[in-house]
DNA sequence: AATGAATGAGATTTCATTCAT
DNA sequence: GATGAATGAAATCTCATTCAT
């Protein structure tokens, strides 16, 4: 392993903490998660966490969300690309994996959001109105260009769209709380569900 | 009001006590609940709870999660009588709404389970299975009798149902997390959600 | 069994209080016994002590030790008649048995002493005094008187007296704190010191 | 006073816990001394005892009993040295001089077991069982030698050395009550039991 | 950059005591 | 005579935070 610099050693030790203290308050919550749990976690003293964090378990939560959320954002940004041309049966599939992919990835941070729904108001709202706003247009729209191209029939694609995404989050969030049965869980059973709203949809 | 003998006023108190706690577990979490603001929220000293809950904090959350799950069962349990032979329009939309009330009804206790995640082990699972293999049958089966009837085409009618389910429940996730803009938040959008549904399955 | 008058009844429980108090005090001290405890140890409600000590836990305390003390005195007072026309070592070896019985029957007030050293400031001390000095007069002279009959020969009898006594208090001592390795603590033993004791005396 | 390392003065704040502690339980039992008063003996905040000690008083009585019991029994094992060629008398009161500093110098070690005999569980029993063979093998094992140098007469040696033992603790025992009046109190009362033994085991 | 001793506010818990029934 | 619901003060304990090293 290379030397490090002091800077270097400071930056990660910066981020040891909030992934530590990340994981911590997704599975504990944040009054359930003690600063010393959160040293404790990565080796150090407690007192580092106030040199890093001067406004203590506070600020260290504002960062976390901060940080985790723009990785997030990002990640759903670019979630759309190179899936348009697959056909439809396929498109569905890959986009559940793809949420589920980048769900599981920010696991802790979406638990937390769940645990600890006030840091909900931490969030860049426009942001997210945002997200939502651009995948409600895309997804009808790619509905409707398969309607147009006589793939499947003409229908209310905004609904379309909606049970389908109602469909893939409900799926997580089962995933996310270990419960084993829902729809989606496994290949099987989420090409079933595939299959049949192919099959309504079909013209 | 009426006199009350000492065993019913213990009853009372005994009970304030759970629903005080109920309510701020489930807002602020069951860690970031202090005893003094359970006791305070009934007007009462510290000492109390641990008259009536020897265990303290935490035999208080069990005997809550004990008392106010049996009740929602007992309510989950009767709760599909009667809609058999509406439209199946009206059917579709009165399915959520009683499916709404009871969650809104039990708001604080499907809060609680949704922040802290550990007490799932607290609950009788049998119980539950129980419930869902009963929905799991009767929703596919009432579907099946429509398209018997001519009302609805043949299909798979277990994924009809759950993809059913997932839009309620969703929805209601939503809507207990504040965010309005779910499909079936007010009745327009509910009533082209169904709209919708029932245009793909007519034969 | 017969039926009990009110008084009988008060007087009873009184006592109960009493006896169950002593026991917790006796093994587990004053501050280390609740209010609880004692009342639970005969099945009643923490109120009912203030029903018959106002004064609460202290005023219980003090009863406990003024009754038991008397009752301890009065025992110790009648204790060395008809002893002394035994041959001496039958002699000794009753006054052992003696003070033992009387030690183990008044158990539970002597570990309170020992574990309250302050409860001997609620003693009547002239009593006691009268008691030592009862004895210290009653067991040389008895020596002596033996001596006299050149059963023993010529000695510092008072000396001799409270070599026995130590022997003895120190064998109870050990006894009460279940430590088994005591010089008297069985027949063989005890025999042998007596033995040992009166060879030296022998003229 | 020395400069301090910071390590030693945190084995220094740890050790006066220890020592203010040991008197306070010496002296109002386990059950009547508060964490506070503890912390309070040293001027310090009721929190560091936990930084010390995180199992709380419980642990602390723990350490407390066990090093210092160490610390007696080294002393005890080093207690007959330099004293077997001393003329009978002094020899005598020699040895209960020296008992008598070791048990002031742990005076408050041997109040709180006697207060609260439940720590006796706390101990190394085989050590003490040792000390306790040691000494009954060497004290008797002394006087023999001295009787075959004719000093004293032969005898049954185990029996007068326990008897010696017995009246040295008794007195100890009434030393540490607080009470006066004992055999061995002061050094003319001391002297004249010994010269009672000593002339009962003459030639 | 990192430590961990020390603090003190506040949380949890125990318990003697009161009093209406 | 007896109960046990309720209180509130004090005890035990936790924890975020500070700061000297």
């Amino acid at each position: 392993m290379k030397a490090m610099t002091r800077q270097e050693q400071a930056k990660e030790s910066r981020q040891k903490l909030m992934d530590s203290a990340l994981h911590l308050f997704a599975h504990q919550g944040y009054a359930g998660t003690s600063v010393h749990a959160i040293c404790a976690g990565i080796g150090a003293a407690d007192g580092l966490l106030y040199h890093y964090f001067p406004g203590g378990k506070g600020e260290l939560m504002q960062e976390i969300v901060r940080q985790n959320m723009s990785r997030l954002v990002d990640e759903l940004d670019s979630q759309n690309s190179q899936v348009e041309n697959l056909p439809l049966e396929e498109l569905l599939e890959e986009l559940y994996l793809r949420i589920e992919a980048t769900v599981l990835r920010h696991d802790d941070l979406i638990r937390l959001f769940i645990k600890e729904q006030e840091t909900l108001k931490l969030l860049p709202f426009d942001e997210i109105v945002r997200l939502f706003a651009k995948r409600w247009q895309w997804f009808p729209g790619l509905l409707r260009a398969r309607a147009e191209k006589g793939e499947i029939r003409p229908m209310d694609f905004e609904s379309a769209a909606e049970t389908l995404d109602s469909l893939m989050l409900y799926q997580l969030a089962l995933k996310l709380a270990g419960l084993s049965f829902g729809p989606l869980a496994d290949a099987e059973h989420r090409k079933r569900m595939i299959a049949y709203q192919l099959s309504l949809w079909r013209p």
